[in-house]
Parts: C-alpha cells; sequence; structure tokens
RNA sequence: GGGGUGGUAGCUCAGUUGGUUAGAGCGUCUGCCUGUCACGCAGAAGGUCGCGAGUUCGAGUCUCGUCCAUCCCGCCA
C-alpha cells in the first residue's frame, strides 16, 4: 500500500498514529538540522518533517519530486500551527522515504498567481505541469461537477443520452468543416459533425422524445478566446413541446448547474428580450445587461437637421443612435482615437462625439445643431457635465452594431477607471428571442437562414414567407449571459413540405442539391415526424463563465493556440508518402 | 485575409537620445542554519536581446521582412 491516507486528511485526532503519504514535493525548508517538506496530493497538504537519519537524504530533494513517506502524525506546538493549512494542526515526523521520482526543475512556477502572469505557450507546452497549479485543478473539477448536473438533471427529467457519429457527411452550408478522406471510397470524404443536429431531430423522428448529448463538435473556422475547433455541446432535443417548454427546461438545468457548482441560487424565469429590442437598446444580440450605457434614437429628431451627415441617413431610411457614456469626458486624445478606429472598422465614416466639460459640449459637430436638438439630446440622453456622448449615422443594423461595440469599450473604460464595477458573478440570464428566420446575404443577393433552416417560423409570420421573407421570426431562441452567447436553438419544422420549401424556394438551393444533402431528413420527416424543438449550448463557455475565466482555454484540459497547434504535442505534423497514398491523398503546398 | 499588443537570464520584467562589460526580483546551484510554512543569511552561475536582412564607425534600441503567442475584425447555418 502506497499511502494509508491522502495530504488533506490527518488532524490532531491521528496523534501517534503510523502514516504513509505519497505525493508532490510542494516546497522545501532546509533549515540544517531540521528540513520540512509541504508534501501535496490532489486532496490538500500536509507537512513532514525530517530531522532524524533521513535529513541528509531529505536534502537531495527537489520541488515537483514525486516522494512515499511514512511517519508518525505529530501535534504542533501550538504557536507553531498553520492555520492557513486545514492541516496545519499537525505534521508527520517521517521515518521512511521513498523517492519515487526526482523532478527536474519546472521551467515555470507552479502557482497560480505565478503561473498566471506566465506567457500562456510555455503552459500550453508543459500542460501536465500547468494543470499542477491548484486554479486549473479547481477547474478541471468545476467542469466536472457542471457536466454531471447537467447529465443528472436531463436524466431525472427522463431524457436519455444518445451518442451520434463524429463522422458525418459534408454539408458546405455554414461552418467550414474538418474532411476526413475515406480510405475505402478513393476520392470521398467525411466531414467531422460541426453538431448532431440533423441525427437528433431523427432521433425525434424516431420516437425518442426526450434525448440530450454531451456532444464533441468540430469547426474549422478561426479561433478565439471562446472557440476552439472542437469544443463541446450539451446538446437537447424534445418531441411534443413548445418554446415555453424549452425554456422552463433550460432554465431549470442552469438552476441545477449554478447550485450544484456554485450553491448559487438563480432567480428564475429568465427576462426576455425580443432581437430588435436588444439591438435597439444595447446594439447586439448577445446584450451584456449589467450595466446601462443603453443606445438611444434620435432618426426622427435628425430628419430635419441642418448637420447634412445625420439629415441624410435619417431620410434615407437609415438610423441615427447616441449612446452617453456617462462620467467618461475625460478620454484622452487616444483613447477617442482607439474608439473611431474601432467604428470605423464596423464600416463607419467616423465617430461623432460631444465631450461636457465645465458646461460646455466640445464637439467639432455641435456647431451644426439647433437650440431645439440639443435640448432633446440633453433629456433623452440625459446628459450632465462629465459625460461622453457618442453618435452613430448609417443603416439600422449597422448603427446599433457600432454604437453596440463602443458601449462595450465604454464599459471597459469606465472599469478602468474604476467608475463601474463588472463583477463576474452577477449572474444576468436572459432570453433573446423573435430573432428574423432569414437575413438577406448582400454577397450572395439571396436569404439565408439566420440560424439554421430547420428552423420554424412563428405561426402568425408564416404567410410572409412568400411576399416578405425578413419579416418572418423564427421560433428561435438565444440564452445570453454576461454579453457572452451560452446557447441556443428552435423549434423545428416538422412537416416535409414546409422544409422543402424552405429549401428550394427561400433559401433558394437547387433541388437536386436539397436532394442529395437533405433528402434523407425530407424523407424521415414524412413517416411522422413529432412536433419537436431543442437547444444546444456551449459547455466550455458556461464552464469558463462558472470558473470567473473568459478564456475557454482554462477549462479544457490540453486546448489548442489560436493558429491551431497542440504545443505540448507539436500537432499537426506532415505525414508519411505512404499514409497519404492509403488515403488517395495528394498534398498541394501554398507558394 | 486584416488590425492591436507582446517576444531581453529558467520565469516575470526594466533597459534613457543608437554608445564601455545588458540589469532587477523570483527561481536554480554552493555553503551555513533544529521550528519553518513565500523560512532566513552569505556567495555563485546563468543572455544567439524570437529569427533574417538593412541603415550606421557602432543596433536590445532605428527600418524592412518573417515566425510565435495573445486580443479583436472578417469568419463561426
Amino acid at each position: 500500500m502506497l499511502r494509508t491516507h491522502h495530504c488533506a486528511q490527518l488532524t490532531s485526532a491521528d496523534l501517534g498514529t503510523t502514516v504513509s503519504l505519497v505525493g508532490w514535493v510542494d516546497s522545501i525548508r532546509d533549515h540544517g538540522g531540521i528540513i520540512f517538506v509541504d508534501l501535496r496530493d490532489r486532496k490538500g497538504i500536509t507537512q513532514v518533517k525530517f530531522d532524524s537519519s533521513l535529513r541528509e537524504q531529505a536534502t537531495h530533494l527537489k520541488d515537483e519530486s514525486v516522494i512515499g513517506i511514512t511517519g508518525k502524525v505529530e501535534v504542533r506546538p501550538a504557536d507553531m500551527v498553520n492555520r492557513n493549512l486545514p492541516t496545519g494542526e499537525i505534521e508527520v515526523d517521517a521515518t521512511g522515504l521513498t523517492v519515487h521520482n526526482l523532478s527536474d526543475t519546472p521551467p515555470f512556477p507552479l502557482t497560480d498567481a505565478g503561473g498566471d502572469k506566465v506567457n500562456e505557450d510555455l503552459r500550453l507546452t508543459y500542460r501536465y505541469l500547468d494543470l499542477r497549479r491548484p486554479k486549473m485543478r479547481k477547474n478541471l473539477a468545476v467542469r466536472h461537477r457542471a457536466t454531471k448536473a447537467v447529465r443528472d438533471y436531463f436524466d431525472a427529467q427522463e431524457f436519455i443520452e444518445v451518442e451520434t457519429p463524429a463522422l458525418f457527411k459534408s454539408t458546405p452550408e455554414g461552418a467550414r468543416e474538418y474532411l476526413v478522406p475515406s480510405r475505402i471510397h478513393p476520392g470521398q470524404f467525411y466531414a467531422l459533425s460541426q453538431s448532431p443536429q440533423q441525427f437528433k431531430q431523427i432521433l425525434m423522428v424516431a420516437g425518442v422524445e426526450k434525448y440530450f448529448q454531451i456532444a464533441r463538435c468540430f469547426r474549422d473556422e478561426d479561433l478565439r478566446a471562446d472557440r476552439q475547433m472542437e469544443f463541446t455541446q450539451v446538446d437537447v432535443e424534445a418531441s411534443f413541446i413548445d418554446r415555453e417548454g424549452i425554456y422552463a427546461l433550460f432554465e431549470g438545468m442552469l438552476k441545477k448547474v449554478w447550485k450544484d457548482v456554485l450553491d448559487h441560487d438563480l432567480p428564475t424565469p429568465f427576462p426576455r428580450l425580443v432581437f430588435h429590442e436588444a439591438m435597439n437598446r444595447y446594439g447586439v444580440d448577445k446584450p451584456d445587461v449589467r450595466f446601462g450605457l443603453e443606445l438611444q434614437d434620435f432618426t426622427g429628431l435628425f430628419k430635419t437637421s441642418s448637420f447634412k451627415v445625420f439629415a441624410s441617413t435619417a431620410t434615407a431610411g437609415g438610423a441615427v443612435k447616441a449612446l452617453n457614456a456617462k462620467g467618461l469626458a475625460d478620454l484622452t486624445q487616444g483613447e477617442i482615437k482607439a474608439l473611431e478606429e474601432i467604428a470605423k472598422s464596423l464600416g463607419a465614416r467616423g465617430l461623432a462625439f460631444i465631450k461636457v466639460e465645465g458646461g460646455e459640449w466640445k464637439s467639432p459637430i455641435v456647431k451644426f445643431f439647433s437650440e431645439a436638438e440639443k435640448a432633446a439630446l440633453t433629456a433623452q440622453l440625459g446628459i450632465t457635465d462629465g459625460d461622453m456622448v457618442f453618435f452613430a449615422a448609417a443603416p439600422w443594423e449597422q448603427a446599433c452594431a457600432i454604437l453596440g461595440r463602443i458601449r462595450l469599450e465604454a464599459a471597459q473604460l469606465l472599469v478602468k477607471r474604476g467608475k463601474l464595477t463588472l463583477r463576474p458573478d452577477d449572474w444576468q440570464f436572459l432570453w433573446v428571442v423573435d430573432f428574423p428566420l432569414m437575413s438577406y446575404d448582400e454577397a450572395r443577393g439571396g436569404y439565408a437562414a439566420t440560424h439554421h433552416p430547420f428552423t420554424a417560423p412563428v405561426p402568425e409570420d408564416a404567410a410572409f414567407l412568400d411576399s416578405d421573407p425578413k419579416k418572418v421570426r423564427g421560433q428561435h431562441y438565444d440564452v445570453v449571459l454576461n454579453g457572452m452567447e451560452l446557447g441556443g436553438g428552435s423549434i423545428r419544422i416538422h412537416q416535409p413540405a414546409l422544409q422543402k420549401k424552405d429549401f428550394e424556394e427561400v433559401l433558394k438551393i437547387p433541388a437536386d442539391v436539397v436532394e442529395s444533402r437533405f433528402g434523407y431528413m425530407l424523407k424521415a420527416l414524412t413517416y411522422g415526424a413529432p412536433p419537436h424543438g431543442g437547444i444546444a449550448f456551449g459547455l466550455d463557455r458556461m464552464c469558463a463563465l462558472l470558473c470567473g475565466t473568459t478564456s475557454i482555454r482554462d477549462v479544457i484540459a490540453f486546448p489548442k493556440t489560436q493558429k491551431g497547434q497542440c504545443l505540448m504535442t507539436q500537432s499537426p505534423t506532415p505525414v508519411t508518402e505512404k499514409q497519404l497514398k492509403e488515403l488517395h491523398i495528394r498534398t498541394v503546398l501554398p507558394e
């Protein structure tokens, strides 16, 4: 037996007991005649004392070595108790020492504070060391508990977990896929599943009624702090359910996860915001509602303005929107410039602003405003001294998006100045609903599904499918937490005729393509498909939020870098000619 | 594909206007130390300044290119 106890177990009640512990050397304090070693395992730390004949051997230990010790539990002298350790009342007087593995000096400090500062590429190269840090071990545990809470919840609701294939067929709509060459079928490919969407709908046709899966998904798109090439989705689908049913089901799940993981009681139901209002007030479809700084609309006011830039936009069907960044009149030239650059990157021609200082409006555009316009702005935006007002004049959605982004930047600038606090544990969940079913894709010159082509229209809007598709709202919903899209889903189309019409007449996918790509699905719908709907959400993102981090890399054991590499295993790599030949593949490298 | 930030000792960083031998803290190593728990004290070692060109009498510092990490835009039905 390598150990009798773990390193967080012993107390003064164990006085005099002979015990064996194994673990990693967390730190060594060598006093010459006496050596203290903090021994660490996954449960905690116990101080081991070497002052016998073992002292000489112990001087050769190094941090992070794996050792086993045998010894007698002693109670520490009263003034030597370490109140910071659960085992701080005792220590083990070592009488036996086995060095299982002497460690090289780690390339970076394995403490929470020290490791957080280290460049992430180093942490990823030595991920097995990074994961020894208490914070990372805690993150792994949080992920486990969250995942378990999800499974327990759906199990209790009589859902069953069904596995679906990772190797799917290629469907070039939507996200770029990872292709997998078929050895048996030369020149043909599978695609790694972007999500189990189609299989879960088929499972509804199969009569499963209540399905869920913790599913790995793959998308060959550029990576971000909240996006990895492979990620984990909690995928749910149910028959005979409507939107209200989904909201209640999902709120129940989140309530349980927050309770089980954080012992926090989430208030439900979550507020709901229709898409149009989310855009109007926050300039984004995933608003962070922990702070105000809401957008205001002045399109009407400026229709007749002598300020041509605003007036022409307003009369041409665009929108003029403004945002009062309260208390940000002290922005530096550089900060204003940076905001302008952001606005420009979203297609704005500039970023008009009013700086309110010393009772005066300092702005290059204010000379064009009439007294009535100034009064209206003051009233609606609540302008007082020390404020900074930003404007956007553009087509409605773009104007909203520009100020939506400026709103987030302004919040960060306020946080930087200590004028705003954004607590990560201020859990502001909400549903965003009533998305447009279709959006017009300028580049392609046609309509594209906002969510995916299986989303059912809101029944009372279905009549507009032919006449004015962009007016049709989809039965789609997103669940948003503090500016992050946690997940989304919809009630699906279950009538084959409507689904076919959607593909062919609205999305304008040629009939033969529809048949080859979705034929099996349309056929399945003809055999008594029940009304159904579901939701999918990012487990990685949820765990990141539960852990108080914004990067999902912190809750994935072995994540990839922004260039898609695993720095620890050095993948991807070239493969042998033999492998390529077997797969009937020839590579053509870029110039 | 584009923009921002960063790359100097094992780690985190400083490095002035281009100018002698590139510094600090932590870590490492050696010695001392029987009550520490971020132990302490004394000493030492440790650098292709990401890489490659260029300008210059002289480049960590300026210019160009390139690689890597990260944040963002595009992209992510």
